[in-house]
DNA sequence: CTGTTAGCGCGTTCAA
DNA sequence: TTGAACGCGCTAACAG
């Protein structure tokens, strides 16, 4: 016995030796089918069998070769997680949310970053062919990707936050039209009348839907607001961009009394580019972000926004992944997460003079 | 041909059939192993036969199974990536590093977030003893983890940014010491003779570093220093812990001119802190951050900071731990990337009234 | 240049 | 309750 275990410390070529299930089975004398019903719990082994077969697996250090076994049961145990940029913390929440959850289900997750590169994602995708994972969850695709459609309907794949409508698979995110609207809805019943959004250059489903519900309000309302009212900040939320496109906006005449910012980091530049033409938030320009994930309470005024449930978002497609990949066929094709309209300092009644003025431009937390 | 490419189609389970390096053998008309050596490009075959295997593989889309390919081999081609945070953006950007670097080799990442729990980072190792992975780059391994001991002889693994330095592990980060003797004599030159540091309470080699050269260089050029000068922020660096000690540190008397705060997001807090107090950045408070990744040319006074090659720093890791793959011995122990010290708005020399006095307490970025 | 064959380590029949 | 034997799909000898 002794000089099996010796053996087992041997080094094979540069590495330590490792057992396999045949050496726990030699080691306890018993077979190779044995051990490995023992190890899985299928089947029931006499007491003293099982007791063998354990001190002879913990003597040897013994870990079974995932990679047999997964050959061997025609699956990687691995899903992938094909994102753009994890560098955002907006995704960087999502996928934390993804990797706890199938770590707990014993699955390994494979980070993805696209960069917003067609053949970064078709590559990442050709890996669920290749076996190396059993399915994959998709956070903004590249829309029109013609890779896709090859893979949609042989692979468990799920799309989170982001989705394109025409393809046929199911998705998890929040409502970003209700979620628009209702923003829309606080502002105009503060009184304001001038709104104008910064939306973005992407072409995001959550942008076309926030935009979308942006002129529904508004025209439901029967609020006349001129097109310039719609802006475009960069594809990635800039702060610059959306302090530069602030500034457009207040340069109009009128100015709108109220902008409603598509992320937070967009809604901290305009806040920025308020102070910096002398108008003061919330009292002369009200401003809204989305996320709350980024700036909203490190600087006064607290910044008025929509909290997506980033982490449970990441939570529920995997979820719905792992029923995909269980051949649960009732799975649903959208799931929708409850967003919640944060009112914070950024925000106020128009021509709010009763208050007292800040002389601070930009005052702090304490 | 055409019976077998319809067979290829057929639903097995509830999936699509794939071909394998039988049935591409099998279409074209030759055996596994001449079907192997072309995938694999090794030995030369016929240029017809070649041609023929090619076009049985497309027709019946087929793609190797690494499963298979992995056992086979006995490797897996799969690296482990454990860090603590992938919210954090610096260790974000080491990631897409990392990840970068060992895609373009033809290995996967798999993404293990530890939470700084010692048994989630255990778990992450094990995946080296079941063959999931081949290597792992650890980031900020929990110290003390008597579980890493077992690992680091048997596996290659790499530590990156952080490191233990009783650990016989190699690793790549800056030059924590010289970074932070650089800043403090850069501090000393303007004219600063009390200088605090906001360190942290974590116990991370880089804090250690960094808090080394800060007492080290001051006792080097003979200046007496309160050690109520030197206070410790949040493990995490949070914003609030930097405006919260910079508090407590510019209520001092005499207050400190200079603030050293070894994180950005601290050395945000800290110029609020000083803003709030009715403090000049850098007339009557000198501030430098750390890491030149958040919120350092957001608001004005933009952050003279330490820029640490955050990127690079995985790419680095990533090349390392591919030699130690590879049995390339003679892999450094050590690489040490470069660092740059970033002189922007937020340090000047001491009492520098003849300039221009700033109405507002925060400028704005054109 | 190509084919035959033997495993990689495991899970799973089928018998006993 | 246990064991023998097979095969997952692939690569690497070896033989021709």
């Amino acid at each position: 016995m002794l000089r099996v275990f010796i053996e087992a410390c041997k080094v094979t070529a540069n590495r330590l030796f490792m057992a396999t299930i045949k050496d726990v089975a030699q080691e306890a004398g018993v077979s190779v089918a044995t051990v490995s019903r023992h190890i899985n719990k299928k089947g029931i082994l006499r007491p003293e069998t099982a007791k063998r077969v354990e001190e002879a697996a913990a003597k040897l250090a013994y870990n079974p070769n995932l990679l047999a076994r997964n050959l061997r049961k025609n699956e990687s145990r691995v899903i992938l997680i094909i994102s753009p940029n994890v560098t955002n913390p907006y995704y960087a929440l999502i996928i934390t949310g993804i990797g706890d959850t199938f770590n707990a289900l014993g699955y390994s997750a494979v980070l993805f970053n696209t960069n917003e590169d067609p053949e970064r994602e078709a590559e990442a995708l050709k890996m669920l062919s290749r076996r190396r994972a059993d399915g994959a969850i998709l956070m903004a695709n590249c829309c029109g990707n013609v890779n896709l459609g090859k893979y949609i309907h042989e692979f468990p794949i799920v799309q989170c936050s982001e989705y394109d409508p025409a393809l046929d698979l199911p998705h998890v995110s929040i409502d970003n039209y209700s979620a628009s609207a209702e923003v829309m809805a606080y502002l105009i019943k503060l009184g304001h009348q001038r709104i104008a959004m910064i939306s973005s250059e992407n072409n995001y489903i959550s942008t076309q839907l926030r935009a979308e519900a942006y002129r529904n309000v508004l025209k439901e309302k029967q609020i006349e607001s001129p097109e310039a009212f719609f802006v475009k900040a960069s594809r990635d939320y800039s702060f610059k961009s959306g302090k530069n496109r602030a500034k457009e906006l207040l340069n109009l005449d009128p100015r709108p009394t109220a902008i409603f910012c598509i992320s937070d980091t967009l809604a901290m530049g305009a806040i920025i580019a308020a102070h910096e033409m002398g108008l003061r938030v919330p009292e002369d320009l009200s401003v809204v972000g989305f996320d709350d994930v980024e700036h909203t309470t490190m600087l006064h005024p607290f910044i008025t926004t929509v909290a997506q449930p980033c982490y449970d978002l990441g939570k529920a497609s995997a979820n719905l992944l792992y029923q995909k990949l269980n051949h649960t066929d009732d799975t649903p094709k959208e799931v929708i997460l409850e967003h919640k309209l944060i009112i914070r300092e950024s925000t106020g009644t128009l021509l709010n003079v009763g208050l007292p003025h800040q002389d601070q431009m930009v005052r702090v937390v304490n």
